[in-house]
DNA sequence: ACAATTCTCTACCAAATGGTAGAGAAAGGT
DNA sequence: ACCTTTCTCTACCATTTGGTAGAGAATTGT
C-alpha cells in the first residue's frame, strides 16, 4: 500500500502544479490534499524539486503514450491521421487540463531541467514533423511549415485546456460539449488548411 | 521624479511576473531590481495583489492600443488586415515576451479579478470576431469559426512568445530572425487557410 | 523660510516555506 | 515471535514572505 502513497502524491502534485504552477503550491498543501504529513511527502521525494521533476517525467511519458497509441491506430490518410492525433491529445486536455498546464510550466524551469524534459518529448515531435514533411513532399498535404503546424496545434489545444477565460472571451463555453465542438472546428480548420489543391 | 518610481515598479513587476508568474516573484525581488526598499513598493501599491491588478490593467491597455492601431492603419483586404494584426501583436511578443506571459497568468487569478480583466479585453476581441464573421458572410474569407481563428492566433503567438523550448523542439530558433520567419509562416498559413475558394 | 505633504527607509511582526532530526508504528522476512 | 526495514509522524529550524509601525528625508506650496 505504501507505493500507493507515492503515486497519490504524484497525482495530487501533478494536478495542483498543472493548475496553479510550481511556486504557488506548497508541500503542506500537497500533503493536506493527500491526507499525510508534509514529511511523508519528503520521505518519498527528498526535495520539492525532485517531486517537480518526477511529475514532469510522468507527464512526458503519458503524453507520449497517448500520441503514439493514436498514431498506431490511425488511418493511412494524412488528414485522418492528423485528426486522430489532435483528438487523442484533446481528450486528456479536456478531462485533465492540468496535464497540459504542466507542459507549459516547463518554460519556468532552469534550463538543465527543461532540457531533460524537452529531450524526452523530442523524438515524438520529430517523428511528427518528419512524417508531415514526407506527406507534403508526396503531395498528400498542402505545403506549409511542419514545425509551425505542430506548434500551432500544440499551442491551440494547450490554450483551450488551460485558459477557459480566453475561450469565453471569444464566445465559446468551456463545458464538455462546447470543447468538443471547438475541437471539431479546429480539426475542420486544419483539414481545410492542409488539404492538397 | 516620484511618479517615476511608481512606473518603474510597474515595469519591473510586469517583466518579472510575466516571465515567472505572480507567485514566484516576491516583493523583495521587485524592490531589489528597482533599487528601492520593499516598503517603497508597498507605499505605492498597498498590497501585492493591488500591484498585480495594476500590472494587468496596464497590460490590457497596451495590447488594446497595439491592436487598435494596427486595425486603424490596415488595408481594407481582410487577409491583409489579418496579417497586420498578427504582425502588430507579434512585435511586442518578440520584444517583450513577458507581456503575453502576463495575459496567460490571468487564468491563475481568482475569478472576480480575471473577469475584470477579460472584460477589458472583450470589446476588442468581439470586434475582431464580428468583423471576421462579416467578411466570411460576404465571401471575402473562407468560412470557419471566427472565435476559433482568434483563439488559434492568440494561442500560437502567445506560445511562440512564452515557450521558446517548445519552439526548439519543433525545429525553430527562438532568435529574432527565426521568430520573424516563423511569424511569416504563420501569416502564410492563415492566408492559405482563410483565402476564399 | 517654514509648514505640510509626500516619499523612502529601518525595524519589527506573524505566518508560511522547504527543509533536518529522530521517534515510533507498520510491514516484511526469517 | 522477533528482528529488520520501511513508512509515517511530531518537533524543530532558518529563511522568506507580505505585511504594520513609525521616523526622517525630500519635495511642494505658501
Amino acid at each position: 500500500m505504501a507505493r500507493q502513497t507515492r503515486q497519490t502524491i504524484l497525482d495530487v502534485a501533478g494536478n495542483l502544479f498543472g493548475n496553479r504552477g510550481f511556486d504557488a503550491v506548497s508541500l503542506d498543501q500537497i500533503a493536506a490534499e493527500v491526507g499525510v504529513a508534509k514529511q511523508t511527502v519528503l520521505y518519498w521525494f527528498s526535495t520539492k524539486d525532485e517531486l517537480v521533476q518526477e511529475v514532469l517525467a510522468e507527464t512526458a511519458v503519458e503524453l507520449t503514450v497517448v500520441v503514439e497509441a493514436a498514431i498506431r491506430s490511425a488511418p493511412d490518410d494524412p488528414l485522418d491521421r492528423m485528426e486522430a492525433v489532435v483528438k487523442a491529445v484533446f481528450r486528456p486536455a479536456v478531462r485533465r487540463p492540468s496535464l497540459l498546464g504542466l507542459v507549459r510550466e516547463i518554460s519556468r524551469l532552469p534550463s538543465e531541467s527543461s532540457e531533460r524534459l524537452t529531450d524526452s518529448l523530442r523524438p515524438l515531435v520529430e517523428r511528427a514533423v518528419n512524417w508531415m514533411k514526407a506527406e507534403m513532399d508526396a503531395g498528400r498535404l498542402r505545403r506549409a511549415d511542419p514545425g509551425l503546424i505542430v506548434a500551432l496545434a500544440y499551442a491551440t489545444v494547450t490554450g483551450i485546456a488551460t485558459e477557459p477565460e480566453a475561450l469565453r472571451v471569444v464566445g465559446w463555453n468551456a463545458d464538455i460539449a462546447g470543447l468538443r465542438r471547438l475541437r471539431d472546428e479546429l480539426v475542420d480548420f486544419l483539414r481545410a488548411a492542409l488539404a492538397p489543391r
